[in-house]
DNA sequence: CGTATCCTGACC
DNA sequence: GGTCAGGATACG
């Protein structure tokens, strides 16, 4: 489910459950999260406070007032679900923050490849991350600067962390075609102009208004989503069926005729 | 650069 | 039974 958008929606209901308030008890329930975080370092969260609970990217920080961080990263199927110590534990629930004052965190995930895992005051829980698309910095001019060495395709480009933090495969194939540019184009070669292009309407996908439902399948035929899933689909703008192509191992759809560069 | 891998569920 | 999936990383 999770690109920018939805990680930020996340976040917000997780700073609502979650900052300010005292740790109980933390647990892990799938051996992956565990083969992570040892049940003693587990044990030492009880008590802990979290202070604020920010969003970078895809990530999820709770900075807790002991200069500790748990960094959580939904991947592709993660998700927050808020209840009650005593309720029934969600399906899928890998692993569940539960606070003094009742209220349980769960971290449900089908795929259980989300990651949670604890940092030591002063250790950087993330990796290194390109700009956030509303960043003002964010401009065509750095984010040339970036490209000159990418020989390669536009979209996987799009999809590096360390370029753009945030964007996920479904944005990529959607920034694309809002911004007439094909997936292929190598990267290096976009102009200051096309950039522009690519930058605005990169904001646009990702912004409040384009915001995905959470099973974004609900998008399609609602207008929000214009090629992503769409294959052979006519382009909402030419009629073209629309293609899928594979590019670094993930599926890519545009329209050959407005994106034909 | 591409490919395999971590997992599990949905779908053909 | 096989294939695919919105992510990221380790590797050749």
């Amino acid at each position: 489910m999770p690109e920018l958008p939805e990680v930020e929606r996340a976040a917000r209901i997780l700073r609502r459950a979650a900052a300010g308030k005292t740790l109980a008890c933390v647990s892990l329930m799938h051996p992956s999260l565990r083969r992570k975080l040892s049940p003693h370092r587990l044990r030492t969260l009880r008590g802990a406070v979290v202070t604020r609970v920010l969003r970078r990217g895809k990530h999820q920080l709770l900075e807790l007032q002991d200069g500790r961080t748990i960094h959580v990263h939904f991947r592709m199927a993660g998700d927050w679900d808020i209840g009650t110590a005593t309720d029934t534990l969600p399906r899928h629930a890998r692993a569940t923050l539960e606070f003094e004052n009742g209220t349980r965190v769960a971290l449900v995930d089908p795929r259980a490849l989300s990651t949670l895992t604890l940092h030591a005051a002063g250790d950087s829980p993330l990796p290194e991350l390109g700009p956030e698309p509303s960043d003002a910095a964010f401009t065509p001019a750095s984010l040339a600067a970036v490209l000159t060495r990418r020989k390669g395709p536009i979209k996987p480009v799009l999809l590096d962390q360390r370029i753009l933090a945030g964007v996920g495969n479904i944005y990529a194939s959607e920034s694309l075609w809002h911004a007439h540019i094909s997936p292929r184009a190598v990267a290096a070669t976009l102009t200051p102009e096309r950039l522009e292009r690519l930058i605005r309407e990169i904001r646009y996908v990702l912004g409040p208004a384009a915001q995905l439902p959470a099973r974004y399948r609900q998008a399609r035929g609602s207008g929000r989503i214009a090629v992503y899933g769409r294959e052979g689909e006519p382009c909402r703008r030419c009629s073209t069926p629309i293609e899928r192509i594979v590019q670094a191992g993930r599926s890519t759809y545009f329209c050959s005729v407005c994106q034909s560069s």
